[in-house]
Order: C-alpha cells, then structure tokens, then sequence
DNA sequence: TTTGTTGCGGGTTGACCACG
DNA sequence: CGTGGTCAACCCGCAACAAA
C-alpha cells in the first residue's frame, strides 16, 4: 500500500484515503502516486508559496536595478545641473525679495516660534533688510535652534523641508508662487488689510487667510489625493502589491472604501488601511490637537466596521497631519516602519534618506493644497 | 466619449442628551 | 438654564467606475 496525498483538499478533510491528481481538481478519478511521480510532485500550497517567493524575488531584483540606475541617473543630472542650481538660487532669492517688499510684509509682526518663521527672518537678515533689533536677536536664535535641532535629528516630524527646497529637483520643491503663499500662511501674514468676501464660501476671509485652511472643499480634497499619493510612492516601494482605494474589505459592506491605501508593509502580519487626513487647528471641532481630534473621528465614523474588518485581518490605520504639516504620532511610526519597509526591500542600509525624502515630498503636498485652498478662497481681483 | 452614480474628504450646523 | 459631548445631515468637488 502506498502513501496517501496528504494535503488538505475537501477530499482529505472528507476522510477520503485518496486525493485527486495534482492539484485535486484535473481529475474525477483518485490517483495514486507511483515512484517516479513522488519527486515532481508539489504540493499546491506549497507549489503557490514557490510561485510567490519566486515573484518576490524577482520584484526585489527588478527594485535594486531600478534604485541603482536612479541613482546613477541623478548623479549625471546633478553634475550637469550646477549652472543651473546658482540661477535657481538666484530666482529664489528674488522670489523671497518680491514677497518681502510687498505692501503687507509680515517683517515687523513676525511671530517667532517655529523653525519657519526662523528661517524666513534670518533670510531677511541676509538680503539687508531692515528688521528691528529685538526682532533680528530673537530671528537669530530661534534660527540657531532650529538649525541645531534639524542636526539632531529632532524635530523631524514636521514636514517642512519645502522651505528649504529652492532647487527644481529638490523633493520637497515647490512653484515660486505657491510657495510665497505657504510661507505667507506659515507666518500668519497679512493678504489684505481688511477682511474679504470668501470666493469659495461667499463668508468672510480674514486677513491673514486662516479661514482658508478651513474652506475650498474642492482644494482640500485635491491636496488630500496628492498627500495620499506621496504616501502611496513610499508604500509601493515597500509593498509592490499595496493599492489605492480598495472597495470590498467587507463583504457584509461592500460599498465601503475606508482605506486610502492597503498595504501589508505597516503591520507584520496585518493589512493596514491607511486612511490619509488633514487637520486645521484652528477649526472648531478641532481641539488642543487637532490631529489626535481627526484620528478620533476618524475611527469613530468606522466605529462599526473596524471588529469586522480586523477579523479579515485588516487593520484601519488614519494617517493625520495638521495643515502645517505636523504629523500624528501614529503617522509618524507608519512612515517610520514604511521607510525602513522599502529600504529594506531596495537593499539599502539606512532608510533615514528614503523616510526624509517622503516627508519632504508630503510636506510640499500640504504646503501646496493650503495655497491651493487659498488661491481658491480669494476674490479674483486680490489673487496674483 | 459622455454622463451618472457612489464614496470620500474636511469641514459646519443643529438636534439631542447628560450633567451640574 | 447653560455647557459640553455625540451624532447625523449637509456642503461641494474629486476620483473611480459603470452604463449609455
């Protein structure tokens, strides 16, 4: 008597003492196996994990040679690009000239807090322009602080390396005119002197914008698909199989679309389904964090899915950033683990570069929807 | 190719309820 | 009665998809 076919087909769950030929499916008959067979035959999980490790190699491969000519590439470009950066620094500076002597330049009610309004402060230090010497002392501090804590790598879970980014190929670059807008937004600079007529809403637009950050649906949804597709690159060099927009997570809801993107490079052993959002903190629902306030609502609306979900193996995971561009705690360990997901896969040692370049593409993303949701929100004859 | 439908985003508003 | 929290309905635009 020969061994039966011990997988674990209908048929041997049945207590049948034969399963079917090969993958239990080709034939009616039952099948015994003879001598020869025995070495050919695989077993048909076995036979797909086979399949899929083979792929995984393959994509992996294919990822590396990808990584290495991008990097052969950008080396070319950034030899061949030197001219051409010192005239982008230049234009950059006459951008930053132009937006500082417009009639409502922010210089002489500058808040000094954060690492931006900084670095926009000294810069006017550095073009020669007058600032008062309170206000110049404090600019070089809070400067110097932002400098030293950007060294340390603190302070990283706030995308805003598009200040930084004059140069076309940075990542985090953004248009010369979108970019005076954002910084102007950062600084809480005045657009007007007295409150506008909102195009998007028809309410009332204060000076410095902020009413902005909370109008103009129509921007906020288009910067919340760039900022989820930012996020999608770093997912899919981490996870080639992630998708965007998945419907059908549940069976008993198969309408409902909660992920932005499904990915299993998050959490091992889970699909996660990233659910991207941005927060103003000024809003009113908004709270002491707004980005905690978000992620709040955000699992309450999927309150009576997540059981069902996470017993497919689906975990619902928002990604929140505020509209400046700080990220959730939660967020900041999903890109973390992403990072280190995708550096892994390429083949590189360290997955900082990779987690740095992603933020600083986010970050532009942001900054871009809120001069978006501003340029939307203003009367046609104030826009530039 | 156009049109319609659906789900979602990020917010506001108002109803409702519990509590002091 | 005032306050604060929760929830549903709503707004308008976008993306994806299906149907015409």
């Amino acid at each position: 008597q020969r061994p039966p076919c011990s997988c674990s087909s209908a048929a041997a769950r049945n207590g049948q003492r034969w399963g079917r030929a090969g993958f239990h499916g080709i034939s009616e008959r039952p099948h015994i196996l003879e001598p020869s067979e025995m070495s050919d035959f695989v077993f048909p999980r076995h036979g797909c994990l086979q399949e899929l490790m083979f792929k995984e190699k393959a994509w992996t491969a294919k990822f590396i040679r990808k990584q290495r000519e991008e990097e052969a590439e950008e080396r070319l470009k950034l030899q061949a690009t030197d001219v051409a950066r010192e005239k982008w620094e230049l234009k950059a500076e006459e951008t930053i000239m132009k937006f500082v002597n417009s009639p409502s330049s922010p210089a002489n009610h500058l808040d000094l807090t954060s690492s931006a309004t900084a670095f926009i402060a000294v810069n006017f230090a550095q073009l020669n322009l007058h600032l008062p010497e309170s206000l110049s002392t404090r600019a070089c501090k809070a400067h110097r602080a932002a400098r030293r804590s950007r060294v340390n790598g603190e302070d990283e879970t706030v995308c805003s390396e598009w200040l930084w980014a004059v140069h076309p190929q940075d990542p985090g670059v953004l248009e010369p005119e979108a970019y005076v807008a954002a910084v102007r937004l950062r600084l809480g600079a005045g657009f007007a002197t007295e409150p506008l007529p909102c195009r998007a809403c028809k309410g009332v637009l204060d000076p410095n914008g902020r009413h902005a950050l909370c109008c103009a649906p129509g921007e906020s949804t288009k910067g919340h698909n760039d900022v989820r597709d930012e996020v999608f690159d770093l997912v899919r060099m981490a996870d080639a199989t992630a998708e965007k927009e998945v419907l059908g997570l549940l069976e008993t809801a198969p309408g409902l679309r909660p992920a932005d993107i499904l990915t299993n490079a998050v959490s091992p052993g889970l699909t996660s389904a990233l659910d991207v959002g941005i927060a103003a903190p000024h809003a009113s629902h908004a709270g002491a964090d707004c980005t905690e306030a978000m992620r709040v609502r955000k699992r309450a609306t999927y309150a009576r899915f997540l059981l069902a979900l996470l017993a497919e193996g689906v975990e619902y995971r928002p990604l929140v950033w505020s509209c400046w561009g700080r990220e959730h705690p939660d967020t900041t360990a999903a890109l973390t683990q992403l990072a280190r997901q995708a550096a892994r896969r390429r083949g590189a040692s360290d997955f900082r570069p990779l987690l740095r370049r992603a933020r600083a593409r986010i970050g532009a993303a942001i900054a871009r929807r809120a001069a978006g949701m501003l340029r939307a929100c203003m009367p046609t004859q104030h826009r530039e």
